[in-house]
DNA sequence: TAAAAATATACCATTGACAGTATATACTAA
DNA sequence: TTAGTATATACTGTCAATGGTATATTTTTA
């Protein structure tokens, strides 16, 4: 994977901020879109560009498609979320609000349906 | 200076290259048309997109322009120049390869006429 | 097997980046 | 002041990315 296919990827903000959450752990395609706030189209179109480069990876889950980062994370896209999580800018700290959000979709979900493994997908229409 | 901005800017190799041939100090437009053999037009062009979002810095020395990095080094590009110089892929190889040719350059430069301070440009006709 | 939910794809229009040519500007030296 | 060198800008056409609407696909459930 070239470097500036990264950079061209990670250049447009809404795809920076999936592959945050994502990092983060593994999320469905309709928790993407509640927290980032994009129409299902759009969701669904960046994630099949991210995958088809080879940053994403992806299995389905019932009627969910379940993204997550492709493992091992390319070290390039390690170095970035990681600086980008430290650092102060008005998009940085949009990361940073992302994951709190996060963690509160998936404590909500969780809540809701303890079986469900919260890594993966709620078990009920979640969307 | 939004990170999008940076991720933009070192998304073209070209311009990545240029960003990484001046992290190695200064140098004139005719330098970088040379090292990276590109028309001028499109050198001068790529400089001017550069210094407009605030990464370069640029003066007058007789006819010729001497670029720079904007100080300090935006820590975005840091992370990224660094991370990019010390890993294996073939846009890597190519700045470290660029270094090299560079160090060449300025060596020749130097032989030629010792006055020159090397950080900046021959002053002799270069291109 | 029909309906509903989640997601993906096709299609189209718009916008933006990019390359190339020509021309302009700034400066130097004769 | 003229010619030459280095660089910048204007202009134009082309191609790629982007957003939106509609529609298709996959799976589940009744």
């Amino acid at each position: 994977m070239e470097a500036s296919e990264i950079y061209k990827c990670i250049a447009d903000p809404q795809r920076l901020r999936i592959l945050n959450l994502l990092d983060g752990g593994s999320l469905c395609v309709c928790h993407l879109q509640t927290i980032i706030d994009i129409p299902q189209v759009k969701a669904s179109k960046q994630l099949a560009i991210m995958k088809q480069i080879g940053l994403l990876e992806s299995h389905r889950e019932g009627t969910w498609m379940v993204y997550s980062l492709a493992q091992p994370v390319h070290g390039l896209l390690r170095v970035n979320l990681d600086y980008l999580l430290q650092a102060d800018c008005s998009e940085c700290n949009q990361l940073q609000r992302d994951l709190v959000v996060r963690k509160q979709l998936i404590q909500q979900i969780t809540q809701n349906s303890p079986d469900c493994p919260t890594a993966v997908c709620a078990p009920q229409p979640c969307c």
